[in-house]
DNA sequence: GCCAACGTTGGC
DNA sequence: GCCAACGTTGGC
């Protein structure tokens, strides 16, 4: 089981939006970016955990957990040319993009903030891809190890 | 709103 | 295949 996570902007869709949701379970849908692809089509499986981040708002950081329940399947706001996501590229014979399923599983008693995770980024949480100078992508992965030091930090 | 960092596009 | 221009991300 691997560890991975999630970007969002919450004013789009943030962690109250998916408590919000019939069983709790949406699409991770939007992803245009051939990296974030890769892991959503190929790497990211039923079973394994996600972070749930808040980016671009007032108080970055992680504000949960959500579950995998559906391994990777093409995007279906690809290729509906009235979503704001449709790529005129992406041909639904040949999916150029890729969503998986995730539930919530437990919504943080509060955000861990990004300025906290930075305290740890010389040590503990050297190799975690968010703090990396410049990363942008919105799916990355996390390792055991920082998986399990983040969550002593709630 | 600014801007650094990075991905993508398209002319050559 | 190079690389400049452009668009996007995301923290501040």
């Amino acid at each position: 089981m691997n560890h991975w996570l999630l970007k969002s902007e919450p004013d789009t869709f943030s962690i109250d939006d998916l408590a919000a949701r019939p069983k709790q379970i949406t699409a991770w849908d939007g992803v245009r970016n051939y990296q974030a692809r890769n892991m959503l089509r190929d790497s990211i499986k039923k079973g394994d955990t996600a972070f749930f981040y808040h980016s671009s708002c007032k108080v970055p950081g992680i504000a949960g957990i959500v579950g995998v329940v559906k391994s990777g399947y093409p995007d279906a706001t690809a290729v509906d040319p009235k979503h704001h996501h449709y790529d005129a590229g992406s041909r639904p014979d040949q999916p150029t993009w890729y969503v998986v399923d995730v539930k919530l599983e437990r919504k943080f008693s509060r955000v861990i903030t990004l300025d906290e995770l930075r305290e740890h980024a010389s040590k503990e949480l050297a190799d975690l891809a968010l703090l990396r100078r410049g990363n942008r992508l919105s799916v990355t992965p996390v390792t055991s190890k920082n998986w399990n030091f983040i969550l002593t930090l709630e």
